[in-house]
DNA sequence: TACGGTAATCGAACCGGTTCGACAACGCAA
DNA sequence: TTGCGTTGTCGAACCGGTTCGATTACCGTA
């Protein structure tokens, strides 16, 4: 492969002066610029990125750490990862995707090796062990999920407590009075997915406030557990007129369920869920939901962090930031 | 960040002396090799990857391409990145993934700056624009997907002509002389999905040979068309005991159409398909199927890719090696 | 005509590793 | 005592870029 030094020497030049040509950063006469254009173009050069990174300590790699757990749906992971793949890229910047089970020890490789600039976090849990690594890395980061503690760090999480309560508004103002709610799995909030209990408490909160019922379930991951833990549901709480689920798998899972129950929507049971657009899509999904913007989530992150890897100072100070939960009609209550 | 000539300073020896101890190239004595490694330890030390990649001209990372298309079912995909990620790791390479766009052109950029050691195509098409400037890179390369032109590359697929007969003979030998086939999308064919027509020209070849009726379709890749074109196919085809799916969206529409027409699976109707045993799971798709094994397939050109990076010269021909279906019953035939 | 300012370029140092050749110290055999 | 092979370590060169300070040529102005 040519190498600068090849560049200079057929354009009749010093390997600076190719590299301010490269650059702009130092004026260079068009006579000069034309002579080494042309010899870029018919030496084929590319700068070698190694060689760019040592000299400058930047690499123009974000790192982006996915975490797969079991007990979640993982489909809704790539839309999370796709717009940030794509934001980096309109930023300049490629992605290194680590999905290793050792999340610290993994984090702690790629940041002391300097393999990035920065670092996204996905599927952040309320004590997630790979923020305090994150922290104490040289490099910035941004979270996608809220932890307990988000100091120097950028974070970005749909409002899940608002979401809630938007939706037991809406069903308390169609007249429901007693209301099932299904929260993601047990094992998702002992391991500490913050998103689900604060989805429930801010919706048995609103709820307790309206002095309605509301009957509180887990859900499963997994079929055939899905299809047996919703028809559970709707036998032990067969006087419920809504429903509201907070889980991918479960809302999945609930049109076949309800086709064989002969329950039909809305006029039986009113139906709302949270889930993406791109997931109601692919499963077919007819139930008014709030839009949970895995793409607007993944692209701001990396928004706020490009900023603060491009100026490490005048970015400001870390930002929490919610975004606003939107309701989708698609006509499944009434 | 400490370098390589803190710890020699720490430790009293020379730079070269703690790369041969780390590296174990040259003999160290004990006590030496001791005050380098507390050294090492108690500053911290990890060694900057631009810079060691500059010196031994090998990054460690492996450039995984994956393409997106809007008619192809994209969920499927993460069955091959967490596979091959996973691979890697335990082969010592991190992923840099690629989702851009202009495949050829990032392809181009990312092998010419020497980001990767390797490279490896996922989706690949019959006429693949990213094949030809993968086999000019220096970069060698392990392909998913089989293209026209095998040439200088290692290629995994499965065999899906194969495939396409063991489900032919299946339902042959239960007694079906009346089967319906439906493809992915029109425009997966067109664009070049040589997996589409490789199964479907097999099918069609066995069942003449057979002399079996075979009523071949297209399938859609998003609802409501799915569902439409199901039972389209299924008014046009009344008579016919069989159906063979090569399509995820279709298949996954399937239950909930079979489920509203009365129809009994095996009992009025036998069902097989071809998807991986996750996709199933996720769909909760109760149907006898080939296994597709994105697992096998994305380990696989880990593997053989691996190999060619360690030794470019001693890892032999390339080959095209197609992996062997594998029939799961389920019982939805009989 | 001397002088200061600007444009264009060069050479050298540097980034942080790896690797080759040299060399000192040592034990052992001739 | 000389010579040789081993072991352990060092210094220097190198990988391929970027960047700083210096230098030259040229311009307009005093």
């Amino acid at each position: 492969m040519a190498t600068i030094g090849d560049v200079a020497k057929a354009a009749g030049v010093s390997r600076s002066t190719v590299s301010y040509a490269l650059s702009g950063k130092r004026t260079i006469s068009s006579e000069t610029r034309e002579r080494i254009e042309s010899a870029i173009r018919q030496l084929g050069f590319t700068p070698n990125a190694g060689a760019r990174a040592l000299a400058t300590s930047q690499t123009k790699v974000i790192g982006l750490f996915v975490q797969f757990f079991r007990d979640e749906f993982s489909p809704a992971m790539l839309q999370y990862v796709l717009p940030i793949s794509d934001a980096a890229r309109e930023a300049g910047y490629d992605i290194l995707m680590v999905t290793e089970d050792d999340g610290p020890r993994a984090l702690r490789r790629i940041t002391d090796s300097d393999m990035v600039d920065g670092v996204i976090l996905l599927n952040v849990a309320h004590d997630d062990e790979r923020v305090p690594p994150l922290r104490a890395a040289r490099q910035p980061g941004a979270l996608v999920g809220l932890p307990k503690d988000t100091e120097g760090l950028d974070v970005f999480d749909l409002d899940f407590g608002e979401a809630a309560r938007m939706l037991v508004d809406h069903l308390y103002e169609l007249g429901h009075r007693e209301i099932i709610l299904i929260s993601p799995n047990e094992h998702v909030i002992t391991r500490g997915g913050a998103y689900a209990w604060r989805f429930r408490d801010a919706a048995l909160e609103r709820a307790a406030r309206y002095g309605l019922r509301i009957h509180p379930f887990y859900g499963e991951t997994q079929q055939p557990a899905v299809t047996e833990s919703l028809n559970a549901i709707l036998d032990q709480r067969p006087t419920a007129t809504a429903i509201i689920v907070h889980n991918d798998a479960m809302i999945a899972g609930l049109p076949p369920v309800l086709n064989a129950r002969g329950v039909r929507v809305p006029d039986d049971l009113s139906v709302v869920g949270i889930y993406s657009e791109d997931f109601g899509r692919l499963f077919s999904l007819p139930y008014t939901a709030i839009e949970t913007s895995p793409d607007k989530l993944g692209r701001a992150a990396v928004q706020a962090l490009v900023q603060r890897m491009q100026d490490p100072d005048g970015a400001g100070a870390p930002v929490v930031r919610f975004i606003a939960p939107e309701l989708t009609d698609r006509g499944s209550t009434r």
